[in-house]
DNA sequence: GTGAAAGTTGAACCATGTTTCAACTTTAAG
DNA sequence: CTTAAAGTTGAAACATGGTTCAACTTTCAC
């Protein structure tokens, strides 16, 4: 469940940046470890002792790089956001059609998940941590949703009324599915609950 | 946003019960002060000490009537979750389509969160603090989706495939319309909200 | 090779907050 | 009234873990 990954463009340097090749290698390290650890405990069961203990550094080490046990789990937070939309994003807008997009996203945002289980911890801790993020996680994803349904609407591809409203709902609806397959349990096929999914956003329940 | 309440029947009595008035006078004034010390603060900012202060009660009483500070925040979340149910239920009942039961059950779910906003803090910290109640809640919430979902398809009132993936996306939908209108804002008429939503449920986004 | 900057180290400092407890007060039943 | 059980009190014991810092080592540009 390590995340292997390099320091992202948008991560804000709260994490003082080094300057060697030395110091790149130890932030890395912190940071794999605090995904990992936040992802297993949470922030609050998590001690800087214990990540700097995973990564194989000493305790003041995490200083050169952090200002604190909180500007780290920020960092975490908005490469980790940035990281689904990166993920998901391009999948989504690769098709022409946008119900269909809409599909082919659902089941790539689950595999995403289940390869990626800490995603739910850090996001959802973030409410208490740092609720600033996280509203700026919903509101950010929301606002790209509702962009891309009215540019749907305008082609035709769905009803011409479509609102905030309804991005939100399609987003909830996403996030409980990654939440019960991807996390909760992967005895369903992805593309078989995209499938399900997709079919019940566009015709709904009605018979 | 105090919750007026007794100690309903559906808490397990890690609250060490009370044997006099007085007692449940006590025990009343904790509950309430922690409901709404944890729904500002979240569960690792508050403590037990303002608790008790909050409450107007000395430190030590608290041990009188709960083991732990965890013990009292357990008793908390399975007493909101019944609290949801106990509001929303009857109301989604009550109606014979059960496509309308949706749509008056979401209006009565955003005016309930409206008007206990503590609710999401509480549950969703359960994530952290104690997942099995997390998981419990939603998994609960989820089966009565299900039976009555597929209740609901056996008198033909909806399409006769419903299953478990919907249910998932419907909880996932509406919980996260109440964090929209009922806790980040309260810009738009609950009943606005509650009519695009069933409008989408039953119909689809689809031309 | 040299030295200044960068990075490392972990013990100690410090703040916070949970839990215990023994002395005290109130309740309520007989 | 009496008194045992119930409830109250807050100081102090205790645990945890974030943050600092001064001595030390490594890197790398010149």
């Amino acid at each position: 469940m390590t995340t292997q990954r390099g320091i992202s463009a948008t991560m804000t340097p709260a994490a003082k940046t080094p300057r060697t090749e030395r110091g790149r290698k130890t932030l890395r390290l912190l940071l794999d470890a605090a995904a990992a650890e936040f992802g297993e405990k949470g922030f609050h069961e998590s001690s800087v002792v214990s990540i700097t203990q995973r990564a194989g550094v000493a305790l003041g080490s995490f200083y050169t790089y952090f200002d604190s046990k909180d500007s780290l789990f920020r960092a975490l937070v908005q490469d980790m956001s940035a990281q689904v939309r990166k993920t998901v994003g391009p999948v989504m807008a690769a098709e022409t059609d946008r119900l269909e997009g809409e599909r082919k996203g659902l089941a790539q945002f689950l595999s995403f998940v289940r390869q990626h289980k800490e995603l739910y911890r850090i996001i959802d801790e973030a409410e208490f941590v740092d609720p600033p993020s996280y509203r700026a996680h919903y509101e950010n994803t929301v606002a790209g949703y509702v962009a891309s349904l009215k540019d749907a609407a305008d082609k035709g591809q769905l009803r011409a009324d479509v609102e905030e409203v309804h991005a939100w709902a399609i987003v909830g609806m996403n996030v409980f599915l990654g939440l019960r397959y991807g996390v909760f349990g992967e005895d369903r096929d992805v593309d078989e609950v995209a499938n399900i999914a997709s079919d019940l956003l566009t015709n709904g329940l009605k018979r």
